[in-house]
RNA sequence: GCGCCUGUAGCUCAGGGGAUAGAGCAACGGAUUCCUAAUCCGUGUGCCGCAGGUUCGAUUCCUGCCAGGCGCACCA
């Protein structure tokens, strides 16, 4: 597609008194195929050379009448545009023998040139429930961190998990007055759980165990000897359950570098501000006033002596830079926190780090129930573990129909149960907020990501049927691809590596997953149009080629979403 | 009260300064002697929240309003 672009830049510049550069940014996809394949707009000409844009493109659709380029075949003007469309042998050629060549690499830039991208995501809070809310900072946040590295950049995860605070006061708290020590064993997570729960429920009545609670996180934070058994022993319990969650998940960080990681570096923060002059005491605390920028104050430290979660934050991005040296630091962090971040970046501003621009905020809407919203605290949460669970079975059963003779079923379910999870969090644009909804997270059928994965299976199917010609380039058998479904499908195939970029730079995983719902579809429309194994040999063969640039072009884009391509199902 | 986000078909949502605003679901009707029917084809629906403004052109950008969500110093 690029080369295409540039091709018709080259030959309208000279003709509109304009750089191809700006020829190319202009450049537009038709709404409709049978307009043609890219289009010219003529409205910024219109002023310059005080026609209406129809007769520009009139004129220029003229000037070209009877000519061809190597990619194109013919320039029409329709309307205020001119429509080039493309000429399919050689732009099939182009484009097929690219993701052939590429193979896995399709779609890969050198872009970030090994530059250090920091992405924190996931960070869970220990001692609670990896709940669906949890899923949505995990499953965005590492396929950001695939479409970075396929730009080039050294992506470096992090889970910055939420393991300091006073919720380890209030869990201190709990479990000296009601814990016990069978069920801590027994099952972790879910009893802190449990007793972090039966805290706020009891703090209802018992304002005091507030008050307790904060002094437990002051002794923490003092290294009381007691309170940080508590800690090492709540932490070590609730990471052991992360861990298996991570695996079955397939992810993996470079670090778990959780809050506690910057306790040392916290006096350096505060030393800091007040060196630049930024910080100042109230009431008893120390804060950061913001109301020149139009924001709340910030507080370093608490009037009883401890910090909070943005002195900790502050250390963390001042360590990320001064260890990574990243040229961009992500948090993909839930968009009930922008205001936390906003003071963030603007406090690291005020210290004077100018990389504080480069620190993004990438936020994404919440997980409601009909009733309304999750809250841990209440105890109204759906775990992970049971979505992922439910999901698989019923990937299960619907195998057991579908395919009963399947060999792995059990490897097809988990990539199918898994894949819907995981694309329910990543087809929708990340800003909104997703009603939780039983049915529509284990639904198969339409715009998910079953719908690309068996595009996928079936492709797979065809090709282990036909034996394995269709790894042999043949430049004839490409030259036959010239039905409708054909050329679209190239067509479609040709936008992985810019929905790739554009995915990445708006930090919208989205992008990609709908671009690879259209890439299914197309290639369904294919598969319904034009058979493969019984049409002639030569255009067989051609067609073969074709379906396994699909398959790459599917593989590749699942892959960056980190959902698995099953080659059945 | 102030700030941020969202508002598009019955439902869930794409899209986005320009050509006739699109998908999925749901409903109905069709397609399998043939590569997996988890598929495909067909049928209908829209004051693009409301009102102004900028523009040759706004559903898209700006302002105001309305509705919903989220947040606003000792939680994270």
């Amino acid at each position: 597609m690029q080369k295409l672009k540039e091709e018709i830049a080259q030959l309208i510049a000279p003709l509109v008194a304009l750089e191809p550069v700006e020829v190319i940014e202009l450049l537009e996809i038709p709404p409709e195929a049978e307009y043609g394949d890219i289009a010219f707009p003529c409205y910024t000409l219109a002023k310059k050379n005080k026609q209406s844009p129809p007769v520009i493109a009139k004129d220029l659709g003229d000037k070209l009448a009877g000519r061809e380029g190597v990619y194109w075949q013919k320039a029409v003007p329709r309307g205020p545009y001119l429509n080039f469309h493309i000429a399919p042998a050689s732009y099939n050629l182009e484009i097929l023998q690219n993701i052939i060549e590429q193979g896995q690499t399709y779609g890969n830039t050198n872009l970030g040139n090994g530059q250090n991208v920091t992405i924190d995501y996931s960070s869970p809070n220990i001692a609670k429930p990896f709940g669906v809310g949890h899923i949505r900072s995990t499953v965005i946040g590492h396929s950001l961190y695939l479409l970075y590295k396929a730009l080039g950049y050294n992506s470096i995860g992090i889970n910055h998990l939420g393991d300091w605070g006073t919720q380890f006061g209030k869990l201190i708290v709990a479990y000296k007055h009601w814990g016990e020590e069978e069920r801590l064993e027994e099952d972790p997570v879910d009893y802190l759980y449990r007793l972090y729960v039966q805290f706020h429920q009891q703090a209802e009545e018992d304002p005091s165990l507030d008050d307790e609670a904060r002094s437990w996180f002051r002794s923490l934070e003092n290294g009381d000897a007691e309170a940080v058994a508590y800690w090492e022993r709540f932490r070590q319990l609730s990471l052991e359950t992360y861990a298996s969650i991570y695996g079955f998940l397939g992810i993996e960080f470079e670090y778990y570098h959780g809050e506690s990681h910057y306790n040392q570096m916290l006096d350096r923060v505060i030393n800091l501000a007040q060196k630049k002059g930024i910080a100042r005491e109230s009431e008893g605390a120390l804060i950061i006033d913001l109301e020149a920028y139009d924001l709340p104050p910030v507080m370093l430290r608490k009037k009883d002596g401890a910090t909070l979660y943005i002195t900790r934050d502050l250390a963390a991005a001042i360590y990320r830079y001064e260890t990574f040296e990243f040229s961009r630091s992500l948090y993909v962090v839930g968009a009930e926190q922008t205001l936390h971040f906003q003071q963030l970046f603007k406090v690291l501003e005020l210290l004077g780090f100018k990389w504080a621009s480069n620190c993004v905020h990438v936020p994404f809407g919440m997980i409601r129930f009909k009733e309304g919203r999750m809250s841990t605290r209440a105890g109204k949460i759906i775990l992970l573990e049971e979505v992922l669970q439910r999901a698989v079975e019923m990937a299960r059963e619907i195998i057991e129909v579908k395919n009963p003779d399947l060999k792995d079923k059990e490897g097809a379910a988990i990539a199918v149960g898994l894949g819907a999870v995981r694309f329910g969090d990543l087809s929708n644009d990340r800003v909104k907020n997703i009603e939780f909804d039983w049915e529509k997270a284990l639904d198969f059928s339409g715009e998910t990501a079953a719908y690309i994965q068996y595009a996928h299976a079936r492709i797979c199917s065809i090709i282990r049927k036909a034996g394995s010609q269709y790894l042999i380039w043949d430049d004839r058998a490409i030259s036959l691809l010239l039905k409708e479904e054909e050329i679209t499908l190239v067509k479609t195939l040709a936008l992985l590596p810019e929905k790739i970029f554009s995915s990445a730079e708006s930090y919208r995983p989205s992008v990609l997953a709908r671009y690879l719902i259209d890439v299914a579809r197309e290639f369904n429309r294919f598969y319904h149009n034009c058979p493969v194994l019984n049409s002639e040999p030569e255009l067989q063969h051609g067609r073969l080629l074709l379906i396994n640039a699909t398959r790459q072009v599917i593989a590749n884009g699942l892959g960056l979403l980190g959902i698995a391509a099953p080659e059945e199902m």
